[in-house]
DNA sequence: TTGAAAGCGCTAACAA
DNA sequence: TTGTTAGCGCTTTCAA
């Protein structure tokens, strides 16, 4: 399909070596010869064999992705925007990107293995950090290089991107307490997640220095799907005293529990308060808006994909954990009075 | 890292060659070798360097996903559903997923053209086929493997899956019409996304089955998300006088379109009906559930790389062009009356 | 300024 | 049953 060096050097007279190092525009070749090869190779449509090149190399340029799918109805609107982001990140600077999926669990790990000893891929990108991490503690033990997009419990010394989750939900906290919520429950995830319990964290500092409680009975666990938040939503809604306000940890779930709340009569906003965390493009739009937090997932590709490049090149990056402030995006589901133009930017 | 074939050797005593066909299996190999060598590389953790592999077998066991990225804030909750499929239908044959991220146009073909050459790969999955499609008609021209998941103008032949969207779109008029409408308006694509374009064509053909005319004030194109649907649906409802049914070309424009009615004050299925197309995961728990045409994205990506698989392996696959029928999933945004159990499955 | 030779790690044809 | 040789396409010493 794409002529190989040796037939340039068939066509040219030259040899292999000269070939490589004129194309290389190495200068210990002649004009002449140079100017000679890069004709033959542009007439031939020359493109250098990859395979070839990094066995000698011994360097893949390739990044290794592998998705915990959960289920096989995968959606996750968060993962695409991601993608998009480690993946022009990659492209800009050369690399391959390759893309496995699997659950969580011990097959998972033998991917992971048997990347890494075939030497596949020249580094992780991790995401979806759990409280104890096995992808993270294997990696850690061989030395192989990895950035990833979450923290893990006991805060081990290895590069990330996180957002701060505690932050985010703390500021949610502030504002539904400004709004006069004294009633706030919670919609977690699964306990295992501990980007979940950051938030959570935040949620129950924030009301406790504002000399509130967060009973047990109002923190909700349940995936992190619509189906998760609305079930979850329908338990809160079933309690005696029922919360004012409901913080979920994404906002699929969010979006769960609005559909709860409307389908028993209520009016979201004003009836009871929901907020989000993630500001996925469905928040702007869901009806009422979603108050939520922002969280820049395509920079954060970006970044986590290009600190990962920068190890790789023995580069030491700047910076090595980076935790990234998340912002408060105002909408009407948490009741306050915004105008559709400021919530619709 | 992971030792080589010729580490082996040297502590076995035997040849790389041997060592090797000990390992494959051949059984030119005597019992005795076969043993000695495979613990040996069991206690070296020897897994095969696949580049090596590949360029001897000149093969790169990759297939190809080039992902069309309209804008930073890329976000499709049918791409990583589809691309569950593919990724676990490959890795069920062994085959690594190459996955990139370009905004259709001249450089999105030069990277297809870049891989094509390099032999990065040795197939590629099309996503998203457009009405005279450059990817294709440059795989085609070059005889590059790839099967895709959509048609393109002309219907050329080469292996496709898609569904049948005429007969999706069909679906939903007969189910509006049954329901009394006679004013039904539709939510397209922009024009040269030609999945769009079955679809609008069965809304027009089963309308015109039924003695209605779909005018042209009725056809709102805008893009694919949210933003497009709500904003569509907005230039309908102002029209003197609006339709009492939307038919949106895919579900995040149907979603869309629901904020924009509720937001004045209109209520969906009641006062006017809205479906949607996909059943993404979010449809089912939309307020009300919408009304929509079920894809099956993850089977469709599954099928899609094995078909890509069977042809990449010189088995002629049964099934070169294959069109899916669509279902009907019938909920509350029509104004059908269902139950809620019945429209959650 | 150029080329021969070696080697990246693997498989395969051919001899022994 | 095993080893020698060659080669996949490329880069990189080292000599000429």
């Amino acid at each position: 399909m794409s002529a190989t060096l040796k037939e340039i050097a068939r066509r040219t007279g030259k040899s292999i070596t000269t070939v490589s190092r004129a194309l290389a525009d190495y200068d210990d070749v002649s004009a002449e010869t140079k100017g000679l090869v890069r004709r033959v190779a542009e007439e031939l449509n020359y493109t250098p064999h990859l395979l070839a090149r990094r066995l000698q190399k011994q360097s893949s340029d390739t990044i290794g992705l592998i998705l915990p799918t959960f289920g096989p109805r995968f959606s996750d609107p968060f993962f695409s925007e991601f993608l998009a982001g480690i993946g022009n990140m990659a492209a800009e600077y050369g690399y391959d990107l390759l893309v496995s999926t699997q659950p969580p669990g011990e097959q998972e790990m033998q991917v992971y293995r048997q990347k890494v000893r075939s030497r596949q891929v020249d580094g992780f990108v991790i995401v979806r950090t759990r409280r104890t991490d096995p992808r993270i503690r294997y990696l850690q033990e061989v030395g192989f290089p990895f950035v990833a997009f979450g923290r893990t419990e006991g805060e081990l010394n290895f590069p990330f991107v996180d957002v701060d989750g505690a932050l985010g939900m703390r500021r949610i906290a502030e504002h539904l307490i400004a709004l006069g919520h004294r009633r706030i429950a919670c919609l977690a995830p699964p306990a295992d997640l501990l980007f979940a319990e950051y938030r959570l964290m935040g949620l129950r500092q924030a009301l406790a220095d504002n000399g509130l409680a967060l009973p047990e009975s109002f923190i909700v666990r349940s995936d992190l799907t619509e189906q998760g938040g609305y079930e979850g939503a329908q338990r809160l809604l079933q309690a005696a005293e029922p919360p004012t306000a409901i913080a979920a940890c994404n906002d699929l779930m969010a979006l769960g529990a609005m559909s709860a709340i409307q389908e028993r009569g209520l009016q979201v906003g004003r009836d009871i308060a929901v907020t989000g965390f993630d500001d996925i493009p469905m928040a702007a739009h869901a009806h009422p808006p979603l108050t939520t937090v922002r969280q820049p997932i395509y920079q954060i590709g970006k970044m986590v994909c290009e600190m990962l490049i920068q190890l790789l090149r023995g580069q030491d990056s700047v910076a090595r954990q980076v935790m990234l402030a998340p912002e408060l995006s105002v909408r009407q589901s948490c009741g306050a009075a915004v105008t559709g133009a400021a919530a619709r930017p």
